[in-house]
DNA sequence: AAATGTACTTGCAAAATGCAAGTGAAATTT
DNA sequence: AAATTTCACTTGCATTTTGCAAGTACATTT
């Protein structure tokens, strides 16, 4: 699987790394459940087929959006992480979710959320966003590790 | 070709609706390029397949998010125009914009019109929104047709 | 009336997706 | 320490989607 680019357009551009049904739900995962490993991912509500779940993974780290690291706590694990490159799609995140709350049939826990983002996106975007690069240090296992579903937002 | 709902979440409905390759670059084409016709779509520089196009075309219909016209202007050709829910998808593709202006290689022409975004999102975002609802009304021959590549911005 | 423009449709090959069943190493249970 | 289970994939194959080239039908132009 090669991807291509179309065009010198940035959303076309953008699709061609991120435009099918699966590589954002992922990046989801980890950005908004607290999810980081591969069993996480294949175990989400629409069900991923395994080997589509190994091959986005694989062209997102090629892409620099996540990256695949040892686990803290066991060898059988892998850690996957988003990059600040994967980060800044929390914006883009966001407007799927207040789009999708707006015009589609989904959850009462995602309407929360919706309406969180709707209240405060720049300081939810903030405090996740700091949540996320703690992944990337040692006080990650201390603060993160335990999912939030939908994630409770400090006012400090 | 029929859509499945996949779960309750809104970015995987969604997506279960626009994670494609193509649907929001049909999107973009109306949005930002003035275009509303199929051979407008078809001559973009991504160069769409004919029987994709008529395919997207038929799912935006029905998803609500484009509507298919009678053109002012000729019986030969029909007039594809944004319905208020494909309007708001503005704000998502103007993340997709941004992201895609800083990460991925793009024209001269896209980067200036992603600082116009990066400077005054909401303003723009006003302004494009209001070109586009004059599509929808008598005004739109005098004000929208012309297509406009790097939209200019009024003041006023 | 002939040529061209416009919006598609059709047929077929190639690629991507989805499903079920493996595989091998690490962790856990017995 | 042997057996079982967990974990992260891989493999094979059927189904679906995409991409390409050519064709069709109606409208407009010449």
């Amino acid at each position: 699987m090669k991807i291509r680019k179309r065009s010198d357009c940035p959303v076309s551009s953008t699709l061609d790394i991120l435009g099918d049904k699966w590589s954002l739900l992922i990046i989801r995962d980890i950005m908004f459940q607290g999810k980081n490993t591969y069993g996480d991912f294949a175990q989400s509500a629409e069900k991923i087929a395994t080997n589509i779940l190994a091959d986005r993974l694989m062209l997102l780290d090629e892409a620099g959006i996540v990256e695949k690291k040892d686990h803290p706590e066991s060898k059988a694990k892998f850690y996957y992480r988003l990059t600040e490159k994967g980060i800044d799609l929390m914006p883009l995140l966001m407007e799927v979710i207040l789009w999708g709350d707006k015009y589609m049939d989904i959850s009462a826990e995602a309407r929360i959320f919706a309406r969180q983002i709707r209240k405060d996106k720049g300081r939810l975007l903030k405090a996740l966003s700091v949540d996320l690069r703690k992944q990337r240090t040692k006080e990650r296992a201390r603060t993160s590790l335990p999912a939030t579903k939908a994630p409770r937002t400090r006012t400090t």
